[in-house]
RNA sequence: GAGCCGGUAGCUCAGUCAGGUAGAGCAACGGACUUUUAAUCCGUGGGUCGAGGGUUCAAAUCCCUCCCGGCUCACCA
């Protein structure tokens, strides 16, 4: 059911129309409305300007009607956008028997409005408009979601976001640190001399990660298209051209399932530095926190789901392989050369599907079930077996080992980062391991990218580069425990 | 893909175990009220109980199928 308005408007538009709209023409436009004496005032304006001397000033403001007490020959009603909510008083003897009247006969809760007054401060010591002028902008044809117990339904809330945006003022929070934690990402590291840059969404080989790429076609070039399931090839490539210092913050696409911690589309930082190592980029990292942290929380300690979270650096650093051997008693020999003593192991302590996995599933798969969800950090785990990783560089210390770490946090993977590897022909053969990987049921093995080894033949300077999941990040900051409430519009299935 | 939970008025929720005329608050509508703020007071209307089928004299309630969502698992490092 639809709400009187909406049932006027279907009896007779006109009614509506005329008898509200026409009645403002020539003295308050919509212009006039939000631009007044010089100033444009939303509601937090209008709060932070005034609310120390609100005496006799005039001003004009816009906003959702939110609440409406209608008192007989008075009536308070409270305004919102979303940066906050404002009262205004309306007295039929200061506006006018009929502008009174026609105000309580038209606008309903959940109509925009705009009105012009003087502010002044109720009895109770709220900051309050006296109307003096008012104009309808625009009608809700429905009833906004109940003002007491606001918006809970989930569904409704990532499908029709904006009614969650309009009832719950904790979705606007996590939204608006969402907008400034990237703001803050991008002054970080502009400050540092890093170049934003942007590569294609659109790539003929989807290759730089493990993952099930989005296939689409392009009717012109006649050729398959792939969304890109990470950046990283290309921002490389940058590298090789010089652009020593270099970002992309963007979309990934995934196909593959959807969970709390997963939505088909997800939002990536990429960073690359030329000449460091993944030493450089553990500290860089650590300050990137810190200042990300003090900017938008004003301190280095948050609670994540009634745990606290320090980050404080140094951030610990864990080997890989020395927290699988506290885990399981056996030693990095064992897992990169005993495969089927691996897989006995990998079926008892649970990892499905144990006799079908490659040699290096089976490693990642048992790191995962026994560490991982006991990081709870922040931490760095250092120094991966390369079967893993086939894009960074050999160990220094050791050929079986990269150079290479991840990020913990809460037990999920915020970071993950190495020095890059940077010799074409160890590239070469590290992508064909990978092709042996996909023929043995690997689906999710990294492609081939000729294109790219040819960009390492013109040679790439020693190089780091690391990626930072936002989405991820954002749901620590905001304490929330699912990626669908920092996204505005996660991935759902259509509904007819 | 599997298991569990959920879908009842615009919103928030009872009612389902144990079948018997579909409820409350807010919102809406009519009335009273010139400093209220979840305004208050009096009155009124409002339902494809997610969809379809079955059992029954009778289904929101029991059975089956399907749709949508949530959580857990699998998958996704």
């Amino acid at each position: 059911m639809l709400a009187r308005t909406a049932q006027e408007l279907k009896q007779g538009e006109d009614v509506v129309l005329e008898g509200v709209l026409t009645r403002w023409e020539g003295k308050l436009t919509l212009d006039q409305a939000v631009v007044s004496e010089g100033d444009a005032f939303d509601v937090s304006e209008v709060k932070e300007k005034y609310d120390m001397n609100p005496e006799d000033v005039e001003v004009s403001v816009a906003g959702r009607v939110i609440t409406l007490r209608p008192m007989g020959k008075a009536l308070f009603a409270h305004l919102q956008d979303a940066t906050g909510r404002l009262q205004i008083y309306l007295r039929q003897d200061i506006m006018g028997e009929s502008s009174f009247k026609d105000f309580e006969e038209t606008i309903d809760p959940g109509d925009l409005l705009g009105v012009k007054g003087r502010l002044f401060r109720t009895n109770t010591g709220e900051l309050t408009v006296e109307v003096k002028e008012w104009v309808l902008l625009a009608k809700s044809l429905h009833p906004l979601p109940e003002k007491w117990h606001g918006l809970k339904d989930v569904e409704v809330r990532y499908r029709q976001r904006y009614l969650d945006l309009i009832a719950n003022e904790h979705a606007r929070r996590v939204f608006f640190l969402r907008s400034r934690l990237i703001s803050e990402i991008r002054r970080f590291l502009d400050s540092r001399g890093f170049l934003e840059v942007e590569t294609p969404i659109l790539q003929p080989i989807a290759s730089g990660a493990n993952a099930k790429p989005f296939i689409t076609y392009h009717n012109y070039l006649e050729q398959n298209l792939y969304l890109r399931i990470a950046p990283e090839l290309y921002l490389k490539r940058l590298i090789v051209g010089g652009i020593n210092r270099v970002y992309e913050l963007g979309k990934n696409f995934r196909n593959e399932g959807v969970d709390t911690t997963h939505n088909p589309e997800f939002t990536m930082l990429e960073f690359y530095c030329a000449y460091w190592d993944y030493k450089d980029l553990m500290v860089f990292t650590e300050e990137l926190f810190s200042y990300l942290l003090n900017q938008l929380v004003g301190g280095l300690k948050i609670t994540y789901q009634g745990k606290e979270l320090d980050f404080t650096p140094p951030f610990k650093r864990y080997r890989y392989f020395e927290l699988l051997e506290e885990k399981t008693g056996k030693d990095k020999d064992f897992f990169l050369k005993d495969v089927e003593g691996l897989r006995r192991l990998a079926k008892e302590v649970g990892v499905p599907k144990a006799e079908t996995l490659t040699h290096a599933k089976l490693i990642d798969k048992v790191f995962d079930l026994l560490v991982e969800d006991e990081l709870w950090g922040p931490c760095f785990v250092i120094d991966f077996p390369k079967l893993l990783s086939p894009l960074a560089k050999t160990h220094r210390e050791d050929p079986d080992l990269v150079e290479r770490f991840e990020l913990f946090v809460a037990g999920k993977e915020i970071a993950n980062a190495y020095t890059e590897l940077n010799d074409p022909m160890e590239q070469r053969e590290r992508f064909l391991e990978q092709l042996k990987e996909k023929e043995m049921g690997d689906e999710e093995a990294m492609s081939m990218d000729e294109d790219f080894i040819k960009a390492l033949e013109y040679g790439m300077p020693p190089t780091a580069g690391e990626g930072i999941g936002i989405d991820r990040l954002v749901m620590l900051l905001a304490d929330v425990d699912s990626i669908r409430e920092v996204i505005l519009f996660p991935a759902l299935r259509q509904k007819i």
